[in-house]
DNA sequence: AGATGTCACGTTTTT
DNA sequence: CGTGACATCT
């Protein structure tokens, strides 16, 4: 008989169930059954450290989830004792199904979350050791702007060129090394104006969020941290549960979460096992010869040529130096890919290994050569998304599913053409990310209200709904509270209680007394029963639903946005109602759930998450949303130098080369079918630009490619026949004034001078090596001209500068259009 | 206090 | 282009 200790049981120990008569590990075993030999030895290795150098493909969730369940079945761990950490709440979504499709009921019990739930899961259980309200809101990226506009302002800051988002990101970067004001002071130098003004930013700053029990992301993986190391016997709680903490990804972890997995890992000391035995925490059987809780075995599973987050403080140390960092660590290589066809790892291998200082690592397939990729040249990024919008459909007839298809762009920004162009074609898609809902102003103002709820202490969230909607509380009256609260020492909150005392007039004073009423009126609503406090659990509180319709009907806010004369109010207003149908579902789906847990999920909810797999549409996402994702059929879009590399990553150390794990990245999440498009003019900001092929298109083989229209074809004007464009579909066609590059002049792009001067030597492909150039091609007023698609026209103006210029031409059948003189297929006659 | 209009500005990727 | 900050008017 074997006793195990189960953390979760209430009397500990239990019996071992006997182990399973099939040996799980055994021949025909669905455990290790399929798995090749590596793979099988990642799943089956004991040990307290394991790094599993997982290529793209290559199986790694398969193994990650197997080594899991192996886990179990093999009496190794309870599944109380498994914590896994993944990037995105969609992976742990999918790995958590995974184990339990293997598992069935005793998946229950483990923590499969990212980093950022299982911070706040244990900070908000261990709130009080750090002075927090367990109720802490999270702040995201706008709430921080927010919060640093105000202190920028109050300082005078903007004056020595502080900008909130400069700030944001030296604060970010210094948190994710997990440096504090204090930490930071004694580095910095005082006689540097700018930075000490920096320092008294970082000091409001951190002092806004402790006053309003707040916390940023980056917050939440430091302040656990800090939970950690400065409370022993609270880590030691975490130490001793956790004895299997498998981590994915870990090429884009950061100091700080490095950090958080080293002090999981550590072993508990004697005195401190000791001294939670005293407590009646159960550690007998767990400690080692020394009388110490050995450290958790840890198992990371990354690819460092997959590392994309280097902006976000990423890392690529934790990874390459893990045999330094857990001496005796066992690595485990897999290189075999299932999921791509070899055309493609052909393509992803020329490409990475272009990045110097990696090891080389060389994905293959047994599946087959498969197709071509297909590359495509547009003019403008409307014929580039026309391109892709046909080729969907072509594969949609040919039996692709749309779900099965997704587009990649490198900036959000690039949806734009690629949604009008789909929803004129009338293919059905979604834009994964840019998780817009949530940003709305209407939705944030509601989300204000509930956290105003939830957390009074929130001073941001009370300022953004007080005169939202209007009540006539004004700029000079908040000020007034919070003079008001400063100098009594009271919450915002609490000042607004006592409106009364502010010596404001009778209107205003009655309107925030009525908001305050509200707000306590809606607090009451969450409190339990007593039966429900006794037990520990919500019972008896209000649903979610029912506080959030009450807020938004006693405020006023909904009803100021049905009556509105704004047309757009009207969208508003359903997307409130949206709102409450959500907590509608939140509260169905997680009964017992409180409001906090509802606004936490809202804050972490990621891109990849809303990710529905059941809709049968086409996916458009970032690269970096991509990663970790696969489809039948992947379009890589926008190709081209300045995007892809992006050109703020060439001022930045090492941004070339993680720009090129991007497009590895996004290459490699294709399984049959892969396209690389560009176009040679791109429209940012109504700007004109010409657009050079990325340099990334040179290091895919040329065979490897079919060119359906290369940027060279372009040049040997009169020769190729290029697809006849936007004369298609109505294009530019009717009224409009649309021209070639679309309806509009955004369609021209910025032109980079740093690009078109690189000697054209440096590419070696032929193909993609040249663009189409009219040289110095001038034209003026009075000039006729012959276009490609439009025919013959008269110049009729000619505007911008350089290889901006722009020639405006009255075509004799297809109208009026703009032309981009430098590349247009055209020619003077 | 609020509504409306004008101008300048920024613009990578995300938990 | 879209947003946001600021000024001016009601």
């Amino acid at each position: 008989m074997t006793l195990i200790l189960d953390p979760d049981d209430p009397a500990g120990w239990r019996e071992a169930p006997p182990a399973r008569s099939d040996d799980p590990s055994g021949p025909g075993s669905p455990l290790t059954e399929g798995l090749n030999p590596q793979q099988r030895e990642a799943v089956e290795y004991r040990g307290p450290a394991l790094l599993i150098v997982a290529g793209a493909g290559s199986g790694k969730t398969r193994v990650l989830t197997h080594r899991i369940a192996h886990l179990i079945e093999m009496r190794d761990a309870w599944p109380s004792q498994i914590l896994a950490i993944t990037f995105t709440n969609k992976a742990a979504a999918e790995m958590r199904e995974r184990v339990q499709a293997l598992l069935g009921d005793s998946a229950s019990g483990m923590w499969i979350s990212t980093f950022h739930s299982a911070c706040v899961r244990i900070l908000r259980r261990e709130a009080e050791s750090l002075g927090l309200s367990s109720t802490f809101t999270i702040y995201d990226s706008a709430d921080q702007r927010t919060i640093l506009k105000r202190i920028i302002k109050g300082l005078d800051a903007d004056t020595m060129g502080f900008t909130p988002a400069s700030a944001q990101a030296k604060i970010s970067k210094l948190k994710n090394e997990l440096a504090d004001v204090e930490s930071h002071a004694r580095n910095a130098n005082m006689n540097d104006p700018q930075e000490v003004m920096f320092l008294e930013i970082f000091r409001q700053y951190t002092r806004r969020l402790r006053e309003a029990s707040a916390l940023d992301f980056d917050d939440l993986i430091a302040e656990t941290v800090y939970l950690f190391r400065a409370f022993p016997k609270v880590a030691a709680l975490y130490q001793r549960r956790f004895r299997h903490i498998l981590v994915d990804e870990y090429q884009d972890t950061n100091h700080a979460q490095y950090s958080l997995i080293r002090e999981l890992t550590r072993p508990v000391a004697p005195a401190i096992v000791s001294e939670l035995d005293e407590h009646g925490i159960l550690v007998r059987g767990m400690t080692d010869a020394t009388g110490s809780i050995p450290g958790a075995s840890l198992t990371v599973v990354g690819d460092s040529d997959q590392s994309i987050y280097a902006f976000r403080g990423a890392d690529i140390r934790n990874i390459v130096e893990f045999e330094r960092d857990f001496p005796g660590a066992k690595v485990v290589l897999l290189e075999q890919n299932y999921r791509s066809t070899q055309n493609i790892l052909s393509a992803a291998n020329a490409v990475i290994s272009n990045n110097f200082d990696r090891k080389d690592k060389k994905l293959w397939t047994a599946d087959g050569d498969g197709e071509q990729i297909v590359g495509y040249t547009g003019y403008t990024a409307h014929d580039e998304a026309q391109f892709i919008a046909d080729e969907i459909e072509s594969l949609h007839r040919s039996g692709v599913a749309y779900r099965d298809i997704a587009v990649f762009y490198r900036t959000n920004a690039q949806t734009r053409a690629l949604e009008e162009i789909f929803v004129r074609s009338a293919l059905p898609y979604r834009v994964v990310g840019g998780t817009k809902f949530y940003e709305r102003a209407e939705i944030k103002d509601a989300m204000a209200y509930l956290i105003a709820v939830a957390n009074p202490l929130d001073e941001l969230a009370l300022r953004r709904i007080l005169n939202t909607p209007k009540r006539g509380i004004g700029p000079a009256t908040e000020t007034t509270i919070a003079q008001f609260a400063e100098q009594n020492e009271l919450t915002f909150r609490q000042a607004m209680r006592s409106a009364g005392g502010l010596g404001l007039g009778p209107k205003v004073t009655a309107a925030i007394s009525a908001l305050a009423d509200v707000l306590d009126e809606a607090a009451a609503m969450l409190v339990p029963s007593q039966a429900g406090i006794d037990a520990g659990t919500n019972e008896g509180a209000s649903k979610i639903s029912e506080v959030l319709v009450f807020l938004m009907e006693r405020s006023g806010l909904l009803d100021a946005l049905r009556n509105s004369r704004d047309p757009q109010d009207e969208t508003r207003a359903e997307n409130v109602e949206e709102l409450v149908a959500q907590t509608r579902d939140f509260d169905r789906e997680n009964p017992g759930a409180t409001l906090v847990d509802f606004l936490t999920q809202v804050s972490l909810v990621a891109a990849a998450d809303e990710l529905d797999d059941a809709s049968g549409t086409v996916s458009l996402m970032t690269l970096h949303t991509a990663k970790g994702l696969e489809y039948h059929a992947v379009f890589l879009t926008g190709i081209e130098e300045g995007l892809l590399p992006h050109q703020m990553s060439a001022s930045e150390p090492g941004g070339p080369a993680e720009e090129r794990r991007l497009f590895y990245v996004g290459i490699t999440r294709a399984r049959k079918r892969l396209y690389l498009s560009l176009a040679m003019s791109r429209a940012q900001f109504g700007e004109v630009a010409v657009a050079m092929p990325s340099r990334y298109l040179q290091e895919i083989p040329e065979g490897l490619i079919d060119w359906r229209q290369s940027p060279g074809m372009a040049t040997s004007r009169g020769g190729s026949q290029p697809r006849a464009l936007n004369a298609r579909r109505g294009f530019g066609q009717g009224g409009a004034g649309g021209g070639a590059w679309g309806t509009r002049d955004r369609d021209l792009e910025r032109f980079s001078v740093t690009r078109s001067e690189k000697p054209k030597t440096e590419w070696a492909n032929k193909v993609t090596g040249t663009v189409r150039d009219n040289g110095d091609l001038t034209l003026e007023a009075g000039d006729r001209i012959r276009h490609a698609d439009f025919g013959e026209g008269k110049v009729t103006q000619v505007t911008g500068e350089g290889t901006k210029r722009i020639a405006h031409v009255s075509f004799d059948r297809a109208g009026q259009k703009k032309l981009l003189i430098k590349i247009a297929p055209i020619e003077k006659l």
